[in-house]
This record gives structure tokens, C-alpha cells and sequence, in this order.
RNA sequence: GGCCCCAUCGUCUAGCCUGGUCUAGGACACCUCCCUUUCACGGAGGUAACACGGGUUCGAAUCCCGUUGGGGUCACCA
């Protein structure tokens, strides 16, 4: 490498998402990491990924991998990091924190021996009292070092060798510290603020704190950018620094997303959504046992405990309640559209200004910078969101919009897709895409599609009385004289013929309003009032299972009508 | 509670740094009307905000102070 080359890549922008892989990759972490994707990638820098996974107990492989999926799902590339998808490696690994024990030892050395850090034998219980006692004194709780510090290296060394549990903590110097943010400007903590913080755990793991700090130093982070729940961590992380020797990253907290109440973003939301259904509603045991009982009870009696997804979805089914997206992955359940969940979550926080809303992600690095990011929360508002997404999704090229509901039907339902020859799901894709807000609007309104002929209902009572019984006349009237109508029409049986055909029906026999005859018809094929255009609709069926399901529908509706 | 941060329509935000062009702009939502075979889309209008109180100034959404309100944080979680 010349000079001049190692010079500029001593300047190079480098960004991180550093979460930790306990659950789902939330859209506030999907921000923060967008942010940082776009931060370094508008300046010709590095984004690297790290997984945060130091807590023994929370982290699993299985949402390390989750992670990596939705991020590279929105299109946000990490430069080095695990690899996955042809993303990740890198000179600067291992990038899973887990493996890399041997290098905090060694920062854990340096720090013992300059006196930077020192080793505790304080028990939970001990510290849990001097917590609580702090509380009742109505002071602020701060760690006391006096009794860990009076140990004589020896004594130490003797707790240790018997296998005493200790803890490193950092011995941190007295004075106030100035933050210096680029969101948020400067802040200073008062002396005593920042109490002697644990930075390696008795398991030998390092702390969030340690970690972090190291890891950014050692892998040439330039800029930290993460949430303002981070801010007043900042404080410890540059004692750290400065003990270390390490220099200082460029910081930028910034806002939170939070729920349109204002509460924080969690995912126990989806639980609360569910358990607030079943309270309400009375419901004593778990509707057509989707959570065993014994399990129900107990997460009916904690908050704290969380049901599955797949109990979840087979309780929110059964309640018929919708559950909140909270999850990157929910949404894509969901239907959204990365490009549209990343626009979205862009003006959470940023916006570029002139006026401007719509952009995709390359405009996003060009122009994203840390002046334009607010201070304020946002509440995140999936109605605004749906908007986008249906603008996205109707305003797409039709031979897109099949292929992605392809492929989300056969992700997500599997059955539909079975029922339904290609032909057929071209015309339904077609029929709906003018429709659709998300991708799943498709599946959802047109389940009557993939249902046997024997299996329709008209069990809608209302939809059933308007649109059947009432009128002179009635909607099942036209019906009956529409099978033969639908019968006549001649070979092939397109939505255009269709029309031509009933169209001259409503004109003969409805004073030429479609409205009188299309209703009937569509509640009569579908048990419902809602599907594709009537004409498409047929089409979609066919002719056999058209007259089919006239034909069990006014048997159907006479039946019960005499009865 | 201590400490830190923040404050423009219901929501996301523009404007604030470099006071006047702001009778505060856009988007989503909402309301009205139109279109219409259901659903949805679309079209035309409309309601709607500078938290409050003091300063500074000829002039403040913009600068300063206070009040109130909101958020964050006080772990061997990250």
C-alpha cells in the first residue's frame, strides 16, 4: 500500500450495527442500521456488522442468523462481518464477540495493570442490599469501591485461586465528562455520575460496555451512530477509551422509533395485544388448544412470559385479532416491501427536505447526513407506512408484482398456491394488483379461490339479505337466470366475454344497472361481498365451478330460506 | 427520585444554526364532494401546529431564561 493509499484509508468512514442476537431484528435496529449503511456508504467508507453475543443466557445462534437474514432481506449490505448471502468477512474478525475472549483477556491485563480495573468478590445479594438500602436513603445508588480496593493483591490472588466469583470492575477517574454528539451537541455528566462499572462478567465474559469499546477501537470504527438509549452510556465508553489509549469515534445518537402511545417499541407488544383480547373477552382456556394449558396459565399470570410465534399467530387467528409488526420479519409476513419498509423508516428520524418523501436506498447514502437527523422520538405510524407500501405495490411493473406474490405465496401460503393453476394466478395477480396495499392483500381477500366448491358458506346472513333475498326481483332472482345467461356464454371463457354477457343481462333485466346483478353474482360464487371485479372473478374460476357454486348457492339459500 | 436530552398540525416532518420573504410548507390520517359492479384505487376541496410564561429586538416558530410536558438512563442486558 502507498502512503498516500494507507493515508486515506486512515480516513475512511467506518460505521457498525452491533446488535445482539436475543429475538428478532426489530425496524428500530433496522434504522439504525440503514443509517449506518448509508453514513459510510454515501462517503465511500466500510459498514461492519458485529454480533453483540456476550450474554450467555439471551444470545442463540438461531437469531444470530435471523438478523443477518432481514437485514440482508432490506437490502442493507455489511461490508465486513459474518458471512452470509455473499456479504461479511473481513480483516478485522472474528466478528462474533463470543470468539473473541482472548483479546479482552488481554485488554482485561492491561487495564488490571495499570490499575485502570480491578478485580470485586461482591455477591448479587450484597449488591442487590446496597442497592436497596441506597433506595431507602433516597440517595443515587453508587458502587463503593473502598472494601474491593483495600485487598492486598495477595488476598486477591487468594479468592481467585479458591475459585471465589469476582468481577472486573473499572476504576472510573474522578471529574465531570463532556459528551461531544453531532445529533445532539454536547452534554456533560457531573463528577460521580459514572460509578465503577463492571466490565467483565464472572462467567469471563466482557460487558456491553468493554466490548463495545474495544471492538470499535481494533476494528477502525471512525463513527458510533446508534440510539439515544446509548447517550448516557457514552460517558463510560470514553473513560474506557482514554484508559486504553484507544482514540475517540465520532458520535451520533440518535431518536428513538416508539409506539403511537409513546411507549417503547417492544416485543412483548404481541403479547399484550393477545392478553388484553383474552382478558376482555373472558376467554378461560386457549381456543382450539393453540397453547398448552399449562403454558397458557402461566403466560396469562406473567407479563413477563412470551408466547411463540406460532402460538402467537394461532391465538391472534383464533381471537381474530391482528398482531402489531414490531419485526422486521413481521412485516415481510406482512407483505411490505423492503424497498418501501427502508424509505419509511429513512423519514423516522431523517428527512432529506425540499419537500422530498420518496427515495430509495442508493438517493438515501448520497444524501443522508447526521445535520438532518432529529432529536424528537417518532412514533411510528404503520398506517402512514401502508400508504407507501401501496403505492409501491400498485405502481410497480405487473410482471414484477406476480413474481414477488409468487414467491410470498409460496413462503406463506403454501396451500393457496397449490390450489390455483399458474393461469389462474396470473389472472388473480393481475385482477389485484390495482387493489393491494401489501402483498398479502392478495391471499387474504381472495381466500374463496382456493376453497373446494363444496366448501363455500353463505353463512354472511347480512351479505345474504341484501344481496339474495331482497328485491323484486331478488338478487338470487337474477342469479338463477344468470346460470343459464353464464351457461350460454360461448368458449373461451375470458373476463371479456363475461362481461359482454352480463353486461346485456343487466341491461335487459336491471335497467342496466350492473350493481343489481353484479352483487348477487359475486356473493353467490364467493360467499362474500368482496373479491376481483365480478367479471375477472369468474373468469379466475372457470365456467365449471362458476355454475357449481350458483348452483349450491341457490340451493343453499332456498333451502334455508323455506326452512 | 438523581442525572442527561428533547419540545412545529392527530402522526412523520420542512422551516430554527445565518431572527423579517411563515396569514408556518409537504406527506399520512381525518371531513366533504366526485368517480364507481363490491373492495380498493383515483380526482377536487377542507379542518388542523409553532406547549406555556418571561425576556432580547423595530421585529421571534427562529436567540436567552424559567415553567410544564415527554423521552432516555441509573444491571455481572445490550
Amino acid at each position: 500500500m502507498t502512503e498516500s493509499a494507507a493515508g486515506s484509508a486512515a480516513r475512511q468512514v467506518v460505521t457498525r450495527f452491533a446488535p445482539s442476537p436475543s429475538g428478532h431484528l426489530h425496524v428500530g435496529g433496522a434504522r439504525s442500521a440503514l443509517f449506518c449503511w448509508a453514513f459510510a456508504h454515501g462517503r465511500g467508507g466500510r459498514f461492519i456488522l458485529r454480533i453483540e453475543d456476550t450474554d450467555q443466557k439471551r444470545s442463540s445462534d438461531a437469531a444470530s442468523v435471523g438478523f443477518l437474514k432481514d437485514l440482508a432481506w432490506l437490502g442493507i449490505a455489511w461490508d465486513e462481518g459474518p458471512e452470509y448471502g455473499g456479504c461479511g468477512g473481513g480483516p478485522n474478525g472474528p466478528y462474533f464477540q463470543s470468539q473473541r475472549l482472548d483479546i479482552y483477556n488481554r485488554e482485561f491485563e492491561r487495564l488490571i495493570g495499570s490499575g485502570h480495573a480491578y478485580c470485586a468478590f461482591d455477591t448479587p445479594a450484597e449488591l442487590e442490599a446496597m442497592r436497596a438500602d441506597a433506595k431507602a436513603r433516597g440517595v443515587a445508588y453508587r458502587y463503593d469501591r473502598t472494601r474491593a480496593v483495600s485487598l492486598s493483591k495477595r488476598e486477591v490472588d487468594a479468592l481467585l485461586a479458591a475459585g471465589t466469583p469476582a468481577v472486573i470492575r473499572f476504576r472510573t477517574p474522578e471529574g465531570p465528562i463532556t459528551i461531544r454528539d453531532e445529533i445532539l451537541g454536547e452534554a456533560t455528566l457531573p463528577a460521580g455520575e459514572v460509578d465503577d462499572f463492571v466490565i467483565r462478567k464472572a462467567d469471563g465474559f466482557p460487558t456491553y460496555h468493554f466490548a463495545v469499546v474495544v471492538d470499535d477501537a481494533l476494528m477502525g470504527v471512525t463513527h458510533v451512530l446508534r440510539a439515544q438509549e446509548h447517550f448516557n452510556n457514552t460517558a463510560k465508553h470514553m473513560v474506557l477509551q482514554d484508559a486504553l489509549g484507544y482514540p475517540r469515534p465520532i458520535y451520533g445518537h440518535m431518536p428513538l422509533i416508539v409506539n403511537p402511545d409513546g411507549s417503547k417499541m417492544s416485543k412483548r407488544d404481541k403479547d399484550k395485544v393477545l392478553r388484553k383480547a383474552v382478558k376482555e373477552r373472558g376467554i378461560a382456556t386457549p381456543p382450539g388448544g393453540c397453547v398448552p394449558a399449562e403454558r397458557w396459565t402461566r403466560w396469562l399470570a406473567d407479563s413477563a412470559v412470551q408466547l411463540d410465534l406460532e402460538e402467537a399467530t394461532a391465538l391472534a387467528a383464533a381471537l381474530d385479532v391482528t398482531l402489531p409488526e414490531i419485526n422486521v420479519d413481521d412485516f415481510r409476513r406482512s407483505g411490505y416491501l423492503p424497498e418501501v419498509l427502508c424509505n419509511f423508516l429513512a423519514l423516522n428520524g431523517w428527512s432529506p427536505g425540499q419537500n422530498i418523501e420518496k427515495f430509495d436506498n442508493a438517493f438515501l447514502a448520497e444524501r443522508f447526513d447526521l445535520k438532518r437527523v432529529v432529536k424528537t422520538p417518532a412514533k411510528f405510524d404503520r398506517v402512514k407506512l401502508l400508504s407507501f407500501n401501496c403505492d409501491a405495490v400498485t405502481g410497480m411493473a405487473p410482471e414484477r408484482y406476480v413474481a414477488l406474490s409468487r414467491a410470498h405465496g409460496h413462503a406463506y401460503h403454501p396451500a393457496f398456491m397449490a390450489r390455483l393453476s399458474d393461469a389462474q394466478f396470473d389472472a388473480l395477480a393481475a385482477a389485484s394488483q390495482p387493489r393491494s396495499k401489501t402483498l398479502e392483500d392478495l391471499f387474504r381477500s381472495n381466500r374463496f379461490l382456493a376453497l373446494d366448491d363444496s366448501e363455500i358458506r353463505w353463512s354472511d346472513a347480512k351479505a345474504v339479505k341484501k344481496h339474495l333475498i331482497e328485491g323484486n326481483p331478488s338478487g338470487l332472482d337474477h342469479v338463477r337466470a344468470l346460470r343459464g345467461v353464464l351457461d350460454g356464454v360461448a368458449a373461451p371463457w375470458t373476463s371479456a366475454a363475461l362481461e359482454v354477457a352480463i353486461t346485456a343481462y343487466a341491461q335487459s333485466a336491471a335497467e342496466g344497472q350492473l350493481g343489481k346483478v353484479a352483487q348477487p353474482l359475486r356473493v353467490a360464487v364467493s360467499g362474500g361481498t368482496v373479491s376481483p371485479p365480478i367479471f375477472d372473478t369468474l373468469a379466475i374460476l372457470g365456467r365449471d365451478s362458476t355454475l357449481a357454486r350458483i348452483d349450491r348457492c341457490v340451493a343453499a339459500v332456498t333451502a334455508s330460506a323455506t326452512s
